[in-house]
DNA sequence: TAGATTTATTGATTTATGTCAACTTTCAAG
DNA sequence: CTTGAAAGTTGACATAAATCAATAAATCTA
């Protein structure tokens, strides 16, 4: 298990780089790293909140669910995003639920001992503010999109943020089903086919099943600005 | 100006009982106190982000302004609370607009200061960011509300909200008007006066103008809890 | 206080989007 | 492979909620 030390790992977030060898050893010694196969809950919406999430490799999605078969995607989590949560300074539960869009290898830090590295270290404190903040604005933008756009500009919303923050690449498998791009969009999975056949109609975005290839980011990246 | 010299001060947020009267005479002599009458803007969408909010009397908005005319209320700010925003730890520009709802005398806390003291009170950061945590579990609240619920569910969640968030009562005089409500919950105007309408002609909230009136709370959080 | 302007209300109509249903394709397990 | 289940697609239809328009009420200002 040596790959998933701490210490040597190559997969951790940006603030790692500011703690020194001896935190890092505590780190990895109050750690577990769990591998998740595709699908599989990695936290449950509701229960004690005591680990951060620190991501290995894979991809996963962060849901609130809502009733009974309703789910909100707030975020994605990808290879070396450290998450806590939006309550992490307040609540004691997890207000959302994580789950594994493929098969991803995951450390899961003990909240104490993050508390405590977090309190003495002020440069690692500072960075993890930082993601921490840029994961508020993002939900802000995602929440302004899901209510003031409509179906086509939310859909180009999502393709260009899957694009730019998630595969670096305008061609790339969609590793989220129809009814989970539903929820990231806030619209049903039949509203989802429509509107991609019809980006694929207007030769905007190719897709055959999960293959997504944008062709015309000009005119995306209008429908996302017109809403 | 003894009256908002920070050590006397009675409306302070609870973080500022962690710092010490040397503490407290360094915000007092590295902020202003502004007087805002209703309906002026305290802070503008886009400009540069340098100063800490602390609410010392009134009542204010924060909006996410969309397109020309259209906005999102992300939130409140009463007094007693302190505000950075979403991308405090993150950005360099206010994401947001901070607009006074009614007569208002606010602090404008000066960053660098703020993030001094944040660095050097850990008590004082603790607390801060417990509450900056807090908003942002209501901001996804919110969103969920928005995207999930219909509008008797979201003019009723608002509704709770504002009754016992804001007033601390089932009677009140809303300073927003209808626009306001609209922008807080995602919907028309008109969409709010006719749901506004029917909860008092069903004697679920009696409204007349901006005096709200909660008759029957245990219905209304049943239409909340129904979406 | 009168007139002007903004804000609120209400009804008619349109539109965006969800739901339902039927069908097809893809995927996974034996 | 084959077969059953799950996911995706498409069309018809229903409906929630926006827009438009006309009026009423409230608020401001000269």
């Amino acid at each position: 298990m040596e790959l998933h030390n701490c210490v040597y790992c190559t997969r951790k977030s940006a603030c790692f780089k500011f703690l020194s060898k001896e935190e890092l050893e505590i780190f990895n010694s109050n750690k577990t790293t769990i591998r998740y196969k595709r699908g599989e809950t990695i936290i449950k919406q509701g229960t004690q909140f005591n680990q951060v999430i620190s991501f290995n490799s894979g991809l996963a999605k962060i849901n609130i669910e809502v009733g009974n078969n309703r789910n909100l995607m707030i975020g994605l989590i990808r290879p070396s995003d450290i998450v806590g949560g939006p309550g992490m300074f307040s609540d004691n539960k997890y207000t959302f639920s994580v789950t594994a869009l493929v098969d991803s290898i995951i450390c899961l830090i003990d909240l104490e001992t993050f508390r405590r590295i977090f309190k003495s270290n002020e440069q690692f404190a500072e960075n993890f503010l930082n993601s921490f903040s840029q994961r508020y604005v993002e939900t802000c933008q995602r929440f302004v999109s899901l209510t003031q756009k409509q179906m086509h500009g939310r859909v180009a919303d999502a393709l260009i943020f899957l694009s730019e923050n998630i595969y670096d690449s305008d061609h790339f498998e969609l590793y989220l089903s129809r009814q989970e791009l539903a929820d990231f969009t806030g619209m049903s999975k039949e509203s989802i086919c429509r509107v991609l056949k019809e980006f694929n109609d207007d030769k905007i975005v190719l897709s055959q099943g999960r293959m997504i290839n944008i062709k015309d980011k000009k005119v995306l990246q209008r429908i996302k600005e017109a809403g």
